[in-house]
DNA sequence: CTCGTTTTGTCCTTCCGTTCACAAACTCCT
DNA sequence: AGGAGTTTGTGAACGGAAGGACAAAACGAG
């Protein structure tokens, strides 16, 4: 389920208002889904409500928490420290939703003994090596698009299960291997095909 | 459709290869979709292939263009010119795919003066004289969350009707507004909940 | 010109996610 | 204690996307 993430995120917000009850309808509108979707898929991982209250916030977050994962916190490695890469390393948001980027590793030479966002880059070669010592499953792929699919091969032979995908290339994986693709380009293009047809439309 | 995107990519790859037809099942392996599917898909904009031969590579990819809108170029703003705004400033990417940065804003005055990827930072408060100069109609967002409300607001009312959101909150905006929303730790956070089932299985 | 091969375009079935609607369960007030 | 008012959890209806399957169309060889 992927909307357990967003009602994760509304949740935590709640618990910082010091507000510790809430409805199904309220954190519907918070997060901007219909309350019937939320109350069926918060259904899916037990009766955690009480008829007639709503939910109690912190034991409901608990709860999502620990069915998404985020009891523990996983350590991540990103491949690839260019533009992209030097903002995932600096970005404080992934530490404090259950993420530890553990490594940063770039093929460049022109990185050897640089840090970024206070951690070393190191050479890409060390990969399996970074993989085993911190036993980590989840890496990220930032490099050119040209280099993903290299990346992601080893990735894998060093035993990630779990890659996010920054380049815009279809990866071919194993079985068993997650792959999430973010495309910002698609995104812009998706909101340019809407603003084409509100533009046609008008005139 | 979401997917168009997805295929104008392959199309240009195969622009690249000197490839001049393929059939719907090269294209469907290229980006990884069922080959009935992808048919559906170029049914809706047309006719454009040929039974027994396939689409000619060429004229498939105009017309996705053209109905994507992309036989323009969008011009789009970035606001909020931090580590993710940097990054976005300096991808080439968009350029190459149909859209062109033509501003970049902060409210930080730190930013007085400065360039980013050779454009100017320019003040948020300019906001409107400049969407309303250059036709703007995209807009990035890449502030922290708290500001993206605000920010969102100002580009409504500055005439902005496509948003792409990167800050971890929900927007909302009247009708006729589109947004779509980038959130990198819900990603991630997905991969974690797939990541944790498969550690449940096997031991 | 005909036949066999290839590939599109589309009908039809299946399946999954969404939404409605309502009984069951709980609280609070009198 | 009972009744009024809330809110959950879920059965059932709905809608639309996905995929299987195949007829229609194009091409080339003989
Ligand atoms: N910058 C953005 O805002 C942005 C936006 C959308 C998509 N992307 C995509 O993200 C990817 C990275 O973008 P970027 O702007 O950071 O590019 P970049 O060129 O700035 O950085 C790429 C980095 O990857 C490293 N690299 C190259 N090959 C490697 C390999 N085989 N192993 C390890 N490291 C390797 C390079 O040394 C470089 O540091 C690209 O695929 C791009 O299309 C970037
Ligand atoms: N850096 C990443 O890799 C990353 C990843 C995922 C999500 N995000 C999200 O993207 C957003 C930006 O992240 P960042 O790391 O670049 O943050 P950042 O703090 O580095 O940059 C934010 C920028 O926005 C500017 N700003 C603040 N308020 C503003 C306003 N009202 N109007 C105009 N500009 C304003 C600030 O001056 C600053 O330059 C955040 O919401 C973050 O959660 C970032």
């Amino acid at each position: 389920m992927a909307r357990l993430p967003i009602y994760l995120r509304a949740l935590s917000a709640l618990v910082e208002d010091n507000i510790g009850t809430c409805s199904s309808e309220d954190l519907a509108t918070a997060t901007g889904v219909n309350s019937a979707k939320l109350r069926k898929d918060l259904s899916y991982l037990g009766s955690y409500g009480t008829r007639g209250v709503g939910y109690d916030v912190d034991y409901l977050r608990y709860q999502i928490a620990r069915e998404v994962g985020l009891t523990q916190d996983w350590p991540v490695i990103i491949v690839g420290i260019g533009n992209l890469g030097h903002a995932l390393a600096n970005y404080s948001g992934f530490r404090s939703r259950g993420f530890r980027v553990v490594a940063l590793l770039d093929a460049a030479p022109e990185f050897k003994d640089t840090e970024v966002a206070g951690l070393p880059v190191r050479p890409f070669v060390e990969l399996e090596e970074i993989v085993r010592a911190q036993s980590v499953s989840i890496g990220v792929i930032s490099t050119p698009a040209q280099a993903a699919q290299d990346v992601a091969d080893r990735m894998v032979g060093a035993g990630i299960t779990s890659i996010l995908n920054f380049a815009p290339t279809v990866l071919s994986v194993p079985e068993g291997v997650d792959v999430r693709k973010v495309d910002l380009s698609i995104e812009l293009q998706i909101l340019a095909y809407h603003e084409q047809r509100k533009a046609e439309v008008a005139p």
